[in-house]
DNA sequence: TTTCTTGCCGAAACCGGTTTCGGGGCCGCA
DNA sequence: TGCGGCCCCGAAACCGGTTTCGGCAAGAAA
């Protein structure tokens, strides 16, 4: 079991190769490959001769010696896209350690790259694709409709989706129920006692926008209130955003008392717009968003949101893509996850009815004007 | 399943080999190998003719076919440690930005892993070097004491490590200067006008723990302040024990006025510490810290820290190890890179004295006990 | 003129695997 | 006894590069 030496000793004594298996037990180096591989023309008995004679050799075969002959190199490529308001920064870590995670226990290894924009993306993509450094990727941030998936489907090179998009025959994916989480998250400060719910949704290039809004809408209904297109509010990306949407949301003569955020960053823009206004979170106005941000634990009071799991995202979309690059259909290579709901501060039953809240909007629009 | 296409192997025109270089120009194939790689023993003329010819028909070698006669993939590693309290995650995306990014430059790729422990990092970075996954790694977080750098060591791997250490010879190294940072730190609330200064260090692990009380000090005696050992407190990596090590500050008899922190996330629980005494940041109690994370900015108010330029970071590395696989003396590859400062509110003049605070939460302690 | 370099390149071995092809046993069956 | 078929495995080609070795021609030295 413990053969000392794979623990690295590379200066010293050479490799072990499959010509040392080989001639360890007088076969071919032929034999000993197809045994390896577990090619249905190989006796039970050598199978287990040659595997156990691997083990005691320390025998590990090169992956790129392999990939000369059969094309595979046994990684996974994963070309992020970082650009200075990415969202999905705090996520990375654990993203990475699932990917990592799931590709190690197959011995497997993790190609990464990151460029600053979609262009240069979709050509570093394209490089790897043509360098071989990886036989299959992983596509973060899926878009509505997403050049990586043309380049890739074209060159017929395998890859899993993080996120649904609208054309996806041919594609796999994992994606979160973000709709359910919306959904959710609008009948819950329904029961709370809101009436007037507004939804702050993201960004119209992502597909996931189109599903949270109508998780908002299918939770309106469930709770009996009519939808009401004044409360759906600008998309917002970012903090900066977000507050600008609720200022724009403050100034409707019946205002909302309760904001549905498709994501995290725009929620902690409505604290800043409640703040600046002497409105309190939690009490005047409640919140509850989508993504699970570090900042929403540290936010005043903690930000009530639907999280996701990125480290099993990662995991997840490990295996689907191996099991793709393994030749499954990727009609089969589907999952949805549920977000996972963490209460904090930042939903309770309104302080203010919509009209008074008007009101009191008013009095100080007033007094600021005097 | 019967008979579908295997997704392993592309479709489309076959590659453009070094074979079809070579009969294109009516040379062998080991010329066009030699041309390309700048062997001197080809004409000057021969070699234009050649790159000409494999840039025409588009010639790209494969890096894992190279590999196997040369024993190099062209792959920098680097395997992350992600725990719970990775103070390190919110520079991953840019860190890991700045190593692709130069990677991608010389036409180089980067492989990641990750794993929750010292000795699971350990093992995948043995593996990675036995199976030749990578030509040499980068070393995020060094330890002083660091089993990764004895292993690689003997292996006879090339390394860079992100940080400096104890036994530094033969070891490439970037690293940040925090000792100048802590220093200009100190002697920065020393001119405010402060004199009872505090320092919570960081993790006793690292090496830089101590360069940082070294600069903390050098500040103390720059500003002709005498070093109090009351005022050096126990170390703090996470929120939750800088607020301990301000507890414990705040219970002396003459308590600090000013804090100098080793990490900002000690700093932001000097921060909670603070705010559950009702003592004001940036008027009781002064912070400043070092790192810039991104949280810093959030804080009320802003956290005035020493920030490092992490991708930046992640650059130099890349291309020092890029270097040292290409043979440069290790001892030349070393860079010191300044943080810099970012000024935000919590360092101000005293709203008190040391005496007058210490007598604030004599009262206050009192109250509490009555 | 002869010999010795030197510059330049082709031929072939080589790297560590995979895969094709074919053939030697052994069995069953006529 | 002869023959076909099947189970295993060896031999060798192959993948796409790199590197060694040696030879030819031109120029320099003798």
């Amino acid at each position: 079991m413990t053969n000392m030496r794979s623990v690295g000793v590379r200066a010293g004594p050479r490799r072990v190769t499959i010509s040392d298996v080989a001639n360890d037990l007088g076969v071919s180096k032929g034999t000993v490959s197809r045994a390896l591989n577990g090619y249905p023309d190989i006796s039970e008995g050598t199978k287990l001769k040659i595997s156990r004679a691997a083990e005691r050799l320390g025998y590990r075969p090169l992956s790129h010696a392999q990939a000369i002959r059969t094309g595979r190199v046994r990684s996974l490529g994963l070309v992020l896209q970082i650009d200075s308001e990415d969202s999905a920064r705090p996520f990375l870590a654990d993203f990475i350690g699932g990917v990592t995670q799931a590709a190690s226990d197959e011995n497997w290894t993790v190609t990464i790259a990151a460029e600053p924009t979609e262009e240069r993306v979709r050509k570093t993509l394209a490089r790897l694709v043509d360098e071989q450094k990886a036989d299959g990727f992983i596509l973060p941030r899926t878009l509505k409709h997403d050049g990586r998936v043309t380049t890739l489907l074209n060159a017929n090179v395998p890859f899993v989706m993080f996120g649904r998009t609208v054309e996806d025959s041919e594609c796999a994916w994992y994606d979160i129920k973000g709709e359910d989480a919306m959904r959710a998250a609008t009948t819950r400060l329904a029961a709370l006692g809101h009436t007037r719910i507004a939804h702050i949704p993201g960004g119209d290039q992502y597909y996931y926008t189109q599903l949270r809004i109508e998780g908002y809408k299918a939770g309106l209904e469930a709770a009996g209130i009519p939808f009401d297109p004044a409360l759906l509010a600008p998309e917002a990306m970012t903090r900066r955003a977000g507050a600008a949407a609720f200022d724009q949301l403050m100034s409707l003569p019946e205002p909302p008392t309760a904001v549905v955020c498709a994501v995290d960053r725009a929620a902690l823009g409505v604290y800043r717009g409640a703040n600046a206004r002497g409105l309190r979170i939690g009490r005047e106005i409640s919140v509850i968003a989508y993504d699970g941000v570090p900042e929403g634990a540290y936010a005043d009071p903690g930000l009530t949101t639907f999280a996701v799991n990125s480290q099993q995202a990662g995991e997840r979309l490990a295996r689907l893509l191996i099991e793709r690059i393994r030749g499954a259909d990727p009609e089969d290579l589907r999952e949805l996850a549920p977000a996972t709901l963490v209460e904090r501060g930042s939903d309770k039953a309104p302080a203010l009815s919509s009209k008074e809240l008007a009101q009191r909007l008013n009095d100080q629009h007033e007094i600021k004007n005097v």
